[in-house]
RNA sequence: GAGAGCGUAGCUCAGUUGGUUAGAGCGACAGUUUGUGGCACUGUAGGUCGUGGGUUCGAGACCCAUCGUUCUCCCCA
């Protein structure tokens, strides 16, 4: 027999890592609620359609198809050799698939929003957490399932829903004590670029090869572009505009003698400037405009944000940024949307390597008992039962076995008490309560047990 | 889609230019006079060296293939 395994990508949590997700889990929730957004939940898997063309030719090679049942249907058999030459050809069809795992949660909302917009409230303020599924070669930070924790908000296009969703961030990753920085930039300030350089056909070639700048620097990015048949002052002014730097302030003056004539380009200015200035100046948000800053999903049509940790190499642990007309590919026009996403696994991952989960989150069982024989075990059974109907979790040892072994279990356990009925405490009607951490036990009678646990557990 | 590294005990890894019966630490289990854990000591179990082929008198080591895994690029959270 083959030795058991997971897919590529996939990986089991045990109980000390579910306790550190669900830390991050409930901080998320907990600052999605206070700012008013509401839950939803979407299936697994979607219609392939509802997938198939939203991410861009790159993102639908990584979408987990799943394949039709009853192929092998021996009526159907020319025709599934038919659709089988055109899957070989690249063209994925309905008869051997017609369903696909969620990729993000952003496009199941679009249709969820389509599907039901005569029944929402607007503006529509969701959250998500779900996990998604993608066919990516797995590395550092990088899984084929992992959550993603959205909040979005449809129907209004007042840029004070941007100035809020920065906040939330910036709230939830002080809560986490987690230092970051919230990169931002405008679509509208890259497609008037685009414009001024050449037209808005190039928008795509040029963000792509500006994207790169940290990565490779400014001559390859020229060598790209070069590649990309822009002209000499074309590139001369792209590299001009990546050379800009300094503060916010400096970098909002900069751009507007760069593009500002544009008046897309002043749009998009201005949209940085209000959230920029829709902050408290003396505790102000890790906000830092990015003019390279870009994204691959093509949806996004205004504000962009992509926040990075300050002090771990690690890809963006979130992203997000405005659409306006996503729900329209699913046949409801003016629907403008906003929404960022919380990327839980990357967060874990440099929150591990930082060190910054909390040391008390593992918490055991509250209490053991001992099992010392068959009578002293019956009566800590009836004890443990009056334990847990006061909400105070405990178990009995398996079996009769040496103390020895008994103290290791909950040793390893991590339970913070023991209780130990023997024959001397059968007979008198009492028990002895040790605590593990500080090795101090009191015999006490076994009718104060309850009162003395609860005592003792409200002070931990 | 392109490239690189690594697969030896449950885990982390040693293993010399190819040379007898493949080792250690941790963990597991048992014991150190059966009512007090962590420490220490003693002992036990556990490996067809990922798989298949090849080179060789001889392969854990060298070569080829294959599977798995990690990482980089692409792209992304």
């Amino acid at each position: 027999m083959n030795k058991p395994s997971i897919p590529q990508g996939t990986r089991d949590f045990n109980a000390a890592t579910i306790y550190k997700r669900n830390y991050i889990f409930n901080t998320i929730r907990q600052a999605f609620q206070l700012y008013g957004f509401e839950p939803l939940e979407t299936p697994a898997f979607e219609n392939i359609d509802t997938l198939m063309g939203k991410y861009g030719e790159e993102g639908d090679k990584l979408i987990f198809k799943i394949l039709n049942n009853g192929l092998d249907n021996p009526n159907k058999h020319l025709e599934v050799t038919a659709a089988f030459q055109k899957i070989l050809e690249g063209k994925p069809n309905k008869t051997i698939t017609e369903r696909a795992l969620r990729y993000d949660l952003t496009i199941p909302f679009a249709r969820y929003v389509a599907m039901n917009h005569g029944q929402l409230t607007f503006p529509f303020k969701r959250y998500q957490m779900q996990p998604v599924w993608r066919a990516d070669r797995p590395q550092k930070g990088r899984y084929r399932e992992f959550y993603q924790c959205d909040a979005d908000i449809v129907g209004s296009t007042t840029l004070m829903n941007e100035v809020e969703l920065a906040h939330l961030y910036a709230h939830v990753f002080n809560m986490l004590n987690l230092p970051v920085t919230i990169k931002m930039n405008n679509r509208k300030i890259l497609a008037a670029l685009a414009d001024i350089c050449g037209g808005a056909e190039k928008l795509t070639a040029i963000t792509v090869a500006i994207d790169k700048l940290d990565k490779v620097g400014i001559d390859k990015v020229k060598e790209e572009l070069q590649q990309r048949l822009l002209t000499e002052s074309q590139i001369e002014t792209i590299a001009d505009f990546l050379k800009i730097k300094g503060t916010n302030e400096e970098k909002l003056q900069a751009l507007t003698q760069s593009i500002g004539n544009h008046s897309l380009g002043k749009e998009g200015i201005a949209d940085l400037q209000f959230i920029l200035h829709h902050q408290d100046p003396t505790n102000p948000l890790p906000l830092e405009i990015d003019v390279t800053l870009a994204r691959g999903l093509n949806y996004y049509t205004g504000t962009i944000f992509e926040v990075k940790a300050t002090d771990y190499n690690m890809g963006s642990i979130g992203g997000g940024g405005r659409y306006d007309n996503l729900t329209e590919l699913f046949g409801v026009p003016n629907m403008p949307g906003v929404g960022i996403s919380f990327g839980v696994d990357r967060i874990y991952d440099v929150m591990e390597g930082l060190d910054l989960f909390p040391k008390q989150l593992v918490k055991g069982t509250d209490v053991l008992f001992f099992n010392l024989g068959p009578e002293e075990s019956n009566r800590a059974f009836s004890l443990l039962q009056n334990l847990r109907a006061q909400n105070i979790s405990g178990e009995l040892y398996h079996e009769t076995a040496k103390l020895d072994k008994q103290f290791k279990y909950a040793e390893k356990k991590g339970i913070a008490v023991v209780v130990i009925i023997g024959s001397k405490e059968l007979a008198n009607n009492n028990c002895t309560v040790k605590h593990l951490a500080t090795g101090q036990q009191n015999t006490i009678p076994q009718s104060e047990l309850v009162n003395y646990l609860a005592t003792f557990e409200s002070g931990l």
